[in-house]
DNA sequence: GTCTATAAAAGGATAGAC
DNA sequence: GTCTATCCTTTTATAGAC
């Protein structure tokens, strides 16, 4: 994986610069984290920041595009299920500032014209879509019935787990996977019967 | 429900405040919104501003303080039960602002320090509450069966509620309400079974 | 690739007059 | 209650040297 040749300390630097943003916004929250703090920590000028990332939301951006591919490849490549999924959400409980990266730029980039707003929409096409093979997959293995749509079960799932996200910000005690485990047999139960979604 | 008396101006014109915040925080979001604009969009000056609410976190405190009062009044109180909490859900849609401010600020306040950060924690535990009382109303009411518990379901709904407003956000055709009744149903035929959580 | 310097704006908050 | 004026801070971003 070590990168070779003239973009070596490029890339280097670039990794590190992601890790500490992270630190700064598990510290103060993405609102109140600057680039200059980010600058400082990682022994840069303001200036010498911006060279590699043109503002901060393209920072934040590649934070959590980094995020999404390392998640990808150490859970959701080798296990597309539902237990992959599960598998994601608990290895988030290590690393609390994304966390709060997450909850608090998508809730920033919401709103119609921000920077992110593309990136958080086409996000969420994404996981929604991995969310639904899950629930294929589920039914193809007897798990679901085929009496609810696939679909409906998968938002409810991404909203339970980005809610739950928030819930344990505020209360890091609150137990993420139990409580969407709970909910995954819910829904397959509902599922076996005739009258369901 | 009128004010009399010598407060009567000072109320109206902090109920003016209020909408005109939520306005600004609908167009721009609760980041970008400042205390300048509102205070020039209200005919005020930025210290006329600060002097009803004493600082940015005050403010939009007390906007989400008056609509929880507003919910309260209008659905909770005479219906405390799951259909109260999707009445609710369903009167967000008409409030984007509000769904705006909620999502963005409280993921802001989630940091360890923020002024707003036990005004969440409260408003969080208080929904709790209802939600896990209109869990125990649906078991006696028969619909939910002994099976489950009630605290891991209201944290769910709460978690998914959440959650949907975030995607309802990004994508305003998402029908939060049909998905968590969805949901509810779920939960409910998971709880008549003898293995449930 | 990194820095210095600086722009240019906006932010929140306060003091004190009226 | 409201304004003017001002403060100080901080922000992102750019220009140009090395």
């Amino acid at each position: 994986m070590k990168q070779r040749g003239p973009y070596a300390k490029g890339t280097a630097k670039r990794e590190e610069i992601l890790a500490v943003a992270l630190e700064v916004v598990a510290a103060k929250g993405c609102r109140n984290a600057s680039n200059r703090e980010i600058a400082r920590r990682v022994g840069l000028s303001q200036a010498g920041l911006m060279h590699y990332f043109g503002s901060r939301e393209e920072l934040y951006m590649a934070v959590l595009d980094a995020r999404d591919h390392r998640d990808a490849t150490a859970y959701w490549d080798p296990d597309p299920s539902f237990a992959g999924f599960l598998r994601v959400i608990e290895n988030n409980t290590r690393v609390p500032g994304l966390v709060q990266l997450y909850v608090e730029f998508s809730a920033e980039a919401s709103i119609g014209r921000h920077p992110a707003h593309d990136f958080f929409r086409a996000r969420y096409e994404r996981v929604r879509e991995l969310s639904i093979r899950s629930v294929r997959m589920a039914q193809a293995g007897g798990e679901f019935g085929p009496n609810i749509d696939p679909a409906v079960v998968a938002d409810v799932i991404v909203a339970a787990a980005d809610g739950l996200q928030q819930q344990w910000l505020l209360d890091r005690s609150i137990d993420m996977v139990a409580r969407l485990q709970a909910m995954w047999d819910g829904m397959a139960t509902l599922s076996h019967l005739p009258d369901a979604a």
